[in-house]
This record gives C-alpha cells, structure tokens and sequence, in this order.
DNA sequence: GAGTGGTCTAGACCACTCA
DNA sequence: GAGTGGTCTAGACCACTCA
C-alpha cells in the first residue's frame, strides 16, 4: 500500500489502516475479549511498515476501541469482563467505591420514535423502538431511575425475558446478545424536580431534585444507536467528570 | 542525552523531555499565546532525536498543555485569547450556540480554609485563601452564581479592583495577572434546590432544582489551585459532555 | 526463549504557512 | 523558498508476559 496522491479525500497511510481495524472489529472479525493480531502481522497483512500500523493502532486505543497490553498483545475492550463499563457509568457514591451494582427491570416495550429521537438515531419519523426502563442499585441502594430506547431493527428479539437472562449492564447485553459495541457517548446534564413517578421509583417526594443525565451513544463510525435518559437522586452520589 | 539504566524510577527519555518542557512553561521561558522553539531545535537543545521530541509534545499537546499547529509551530494556549476557555466552560444553552459571556462581581474577601479545602488544596488547615463570588451570564441571561477559592499566597493583589478591571474569564486574569495557567480540573455534579441565597441571584424560586457543580482545578504538574462551586439555573441550559 | 508492545534513532518526503 | 509540523520507513534495542 502507498500513500495516495494529495487530493480533497486525501487520508493518511494510517488513517486508512485504522478504517480497516474497524472494518474487521464491526464484521466480527476480532471479537470482544479477543486479541487482534500482532503489529507485526498486521504491518504484513496490510504492506505497511509496523510504525504505521502502530500510529493506528495507537489512535484506536486513544478512542478506547482497543486496548494494548505490553508483552501480551493488542485487545478489544469488552463490557462484559473489563470494567470498560467504568467510563459509561459516571455516578458514584460521594465518599465510597462502587462495589456492587443492581439492576431491576421496570418494563420493556414497543414504541414510535418522536421525531428528535429520530432524528438523534438517524432513522425516520414513526420507526419502531424498544423502550427499555429499569431501576439501577448502586452498593444496595436504589439511585437511578433510567430509560433507554434502541432502534427495533438493530436490537430484534430485545424483550423482558432476555433483560431478565441477563441481569447486567445493558451496554454488556447488546454486545454479547446484538453484537453491538458502544464505543462513545455526548451527555447532556440538567437539574429537574423528581416528580410524582420518578419520586416513586427512587423514594423521594415529587418535589426532590434529581439530576438528569440524557445520553446518545455511539458505536463504531459515531453510529448513533442508543438514546438514554437517566434520572439520578445525587443527594449522596454524583457524577464525576474529569476535564481535560 | 541517553535512555538511562532500567531501575525502579525508570522513565523513558521522552518523558524527561516533557517534564523538561513542563519546566519551561512553569518558569515563564514560554509564555500564553506564544510558540515554543521548534521540534528540530528542541531536539537539539535536548541532545535527542526529532522522533523523541516529537512524542513528547504530541503528549503535551494531548493533555492540552501545548498547541501544534502544522506549517506555523507549537503553542502555549492562552485562556485569553483562544476558546481554551470552551474546556472549562461545559454549561451551554439549549438550542443556541454561546455568543457572549459576561461576569459580574457579587463579592470578594479572604476567608479561612475549612479541613476539607485545606486536604483538597494540599494547605495546611486555616490557610488564608481569597474567595471571589461572581454571576455569569451567557447570550444576556444571567445562568450561573459561581464561587471560586484560591490560595491567598499564590494570588496575592487578587482583589475587587483587579477583578472589575479585568471583566473576564476568571482563568484569563489567572493567568494574565498571576501567572497561574489551569490546565486540568476534576468536576462533581449534582442536583439541588435554589435555596433564597442562590434562588435570588438567579431569579429562582428558592425550590427551584440547579445543577450543582463542584471543581478542583489543575496547574502543571496537577497541583491543585482553585476550587469552585458553580450553581447553574438548568432550564435552558446543560451541562454538555463527551465520553470517550 | 519466543513473542508482544514500547522506545529511540536517522532519514526521506509531504502538507501547510508565511513572507 | 524557507521553515514548520505530519507521515512513513527500516532497523535497533528495551520491558514485559508467558510457557
């Protein structure tokens, strides 16, 4: 492979091999948990030399789409085992580690995408989503409140009896049970008062603040997949963020 | 300069090269808005390769300590002149880009720090520290009642009569006036009611929800030197967010 | 000891900026 | 055209993991 002449489209060496790493991360090639081959290998493979492949490589890590480990090789970060979750879960306990997390099913249905959340998951007005709503325990104690809703088409067979099979991450659910690997996420947060029914699925009056955390996330390519609202009682939890 | 032998306090060169330049930028070689010396010239100055340097300011820049820009060089962001501020400014409106931020004073004295701003600031407990409480407004709506702390040692001269003849981002007097550059900042958000303090800064019922939001803010080296507290009316305002 | 990623060098050439 | 950072190569050696 040979840089191509300088034109509008004009992409490096290594941006073009970190499309092919995610070509093959998407088709299943390599999948989560597993190791992507060596630098060397890849270097063969794809005719570049292994600094190139490296620089790839390099950038994908960056994003949190792989993962390298000296002496041991190149991985692809996985919900279920790593706690890749970490970086998709930002409320914590104000003075302790989160040692236990708890979810409870509240229901899972059919809905017709409004038209922003269209929009947001670029399909059309009217598509067919599943709303998926559940209770979140942190260290036993009842603190989020939140609804995601994913596209019908992507998600086919996503229903109460496979959310009570896998009582764990959703994010570690649809990508072992959908194949579907969340890889980035824009939040929006708000203060909003409780309200009756949120109230009552976190125990607090209507009138209590709660913290509103409302999620697009990403799978590769920023493929919009999921929209997610989560209403957060933070009077002793909060949502960390680290800037810069 | 050559690798030096594997040890426990082993640090590849191009590590000592970033602290080397760390350096410069702390003692005022380099100053906000300006360019430091090129990769070629570093390079020489250090006794090592382009590559190395090359590494180290790519860190750097990661880290938004540095600015490369290809064709001119490499530059110390400044608060003033850039958007560096948009880093640490995460609130928003709704529905409309930010086109004016405006400060105004509510009050500036010294106070003492309690045990928990002393910890978080690495002081010793009863330190004198500056506190400055000032309302943002953004587009023309006054959105934020924010507090800021900052050791009374570092800020010396940091009064009302500075803070009113420089109208602006807090971080760019910092800077400008005391040589502080904030490069890094942990945050922790919740949500809480107005209170009649807050609620009369920002126009609220006292229980009104605002998005609480807590800071300890970095200089080189993540030496903590500034903490905040922010009260943002969220109604037609976020706090935006990107994970990943 | 074989294999992995991590560091470092030297050198070529490209893309971009500015005078 | 001179100077900057950006890409790419080839090759050496290091740090780490695992059998």
């Amino acid at each position: 492979m040979k840089p191509e002449a300088a034109s509008p489209a004009y992409q490096p060496l290594y941006r073009q091999i970190k499309l092919l790493i995610t070509e093959g991360l998407e088709s299943g090639q390599w999948k989560p948990g597993q190791s992507i081959p060596s630098e060397l290998e890849l270097a063969k493979r794809f005719n570049v030399s292994q600094g190139t492949v490296r620089k790839a490589v390099a950038e994908l890590a960056q994003e949190n789409v792989l993962v390298r480990r000296q002496g041991r090789g190149t991985f692809v970060p996985s919900h279920a085992h790593e706690r890749a979750q970490a970086a998709f879960l930002r409320i914590t306990p104000d003075n302790a580690p989160i040692h236990a997390i708890h979810a409870e099913l509240v229901d899972c249905c059919r809905v017709k995408a409004d038209e922003r959340s269209a929009r947001q998951l670029d399909l059309d007005p009217g598509a067919s989503l599943i709303r998926v709503r559940r209770l979140l325990s942190i260290n036993g104690r009842r603190v989020i409140c939140e609804e995601a809703r994913v596209p019908a088409g992507l998600f086919k067979g996503l229903d109460a009896a496979v959310l009570e099979s896998h009582r764990c991450m959703l994010y570690s659910i649809y990508e072992s049970v959908f194949q579907i690997r969340i890889v980035a996420a824009e939040e929006r947060l708000k203060a909003l008062l409780a309200g009756a029914e949120i109230g009552d699925f976190l125990g607090l009056a209507p009138d209590a603040p709660v913290l509103a955390v409302e999620r697009v996330a990403y799978t590769y390519g920023r493929r919009p997949v999921e929209l997610r609202r989560g209403f957060c009682n933070s009077a002793d939890h909060h949502y960390a963020n680290i800037i810069s």
